[in-house]
DNA sequence: GTTGGCATGTAACTGGTTACATGATTAG
DNA sequence: CTAATCATGTAACCAGTTACATGCCAAC
């Protein structure tokens, strides 16, 4: 019975892509780019030398597989790094999560601003926000044909996505028209007992 | 007129608590693990250094101000410094938004899952977002005072922070109910055409 | 007397990005 | 012919966390 073994960060989203059928490490780079990236990026920094580690430990098989005069090298899960996936997916450790917010980093700032500085920067806030929700609706065009192939989970996780950007946004929206109306930044009505 | 100075990420927190009155690094840390350590962390092996190249570059003052026998050093905003926190305050260059999301991560490669499995995996996420609410909601109790003090916006900061949980926590049991109940993770008419 | 808070600091490590370098193949 | 895409890889850098070390003071 060998010991669990602790995947690292980028080892999860390697594992879980390899999964879903990617084969090379440009193949990994290429569909996180267009799925996970917004909640979980990784560079070739991370995936050449993480798929190197992972053969090492018998997580992952290499193959060279070149097309025509292009070296490639062809990854696939072992039994042990499908265990390995598997084990993560179900362990309940704690989940990370991560978020950094210079908007409302400038936000909790604000009140050196005067009021059209502050409208300025949670219009912007908003507008860039907008623009997040875009193009996880552009991502979104298309995946439609993957949960009639049973892939119901990658769509449920850009749901999630649009959903959340969605209500950041409305709440710049909300916010930028009352400040616009000339309302302060927390009115009296505002306020609740927790 | 001097170059506008770049302030790199601990700077912009280091910059901003001396403006709301922290005098120390200690100080500092103190402030960020109560208030913007949720977006916007720093630990002393960031803060330390940072005040020394702060001092460097004359963007704050450094002066000994011991308390009793214990070694203490209160820094204060230069003018230089404070106009390079109001230029941060109100540039318009892209806010940094970063978004690491294990929970989610786990849903994405959910298929591989058997419906008990993702059942308690969302139960988990459910749970650890319902904990960071709690949190929050700990950390805003008290925060009322300051908002007669014109304190206004770590305030607002704070309000987004515990409303935005509640969204991702109500987003989870939803989908926790859903699945208790016994549906498929998407069903056909959740699909919207975007 | 010992715990907890105040206060400062650093070394080692981890994780990650960016930029660069190389080169073949394919589509226009 | 040339631009885009496929494919692999590394070196330098940046940011950040953790763990450790030190020591005073106040409260219990």
């Amino acid at each position: 019975m060998s010991a669990a073994v602790k995947l690292t960060p980028t080892a999860r989203v390697v594992l879980g892509m390899l999964k879903l059928g990617a084969q090379t490490g440009y193949d990994i780079k290429r569909i996180v780019e267009v799925s996970t990236r917004f909640f979980w990026g990784a560079s070739y920094g991370q995936i050449y030398p993480e798929l190197r580690r992972l053969a090492a430990e018998g997580l992952v098989e290499a193959e060279a597989a070149p097309r025509g005069g292009i070296a490639r090298t062809v990854y696939r899960l072992t039994p042990k790094g499908e265990r390995a996936l598997r084990h993560w997916l179900t362990s309940d450790d704690e989940l990370i999560f991560e978020y950094r917010d210079e908007a409302l980093l400038k936000l909790f700032f604000a009140d050196v601003l005067g009021p059209d500085e502050l409208l300025a920067h949670v219009r912007q806030a908003r507008a860039e926000f907008q623009d997040v929700v875009a193009r996880f609706r552009d991502i979104g065009a298309g995946a439609e044909e993957d949960i009639a192939r049973g892939q119901a989970s990658p769509y449920v996780a850009l749901r999630y996505g649009i959903e959340l950007m969605e209500w950041v946004s409305a709440w710049y929206a909300d916010l930028e028209r009352r400040l616009a109306r000339g309302d302060a930044l927390v009115e009296p009505k505002d306020l609740q007992s927790s």
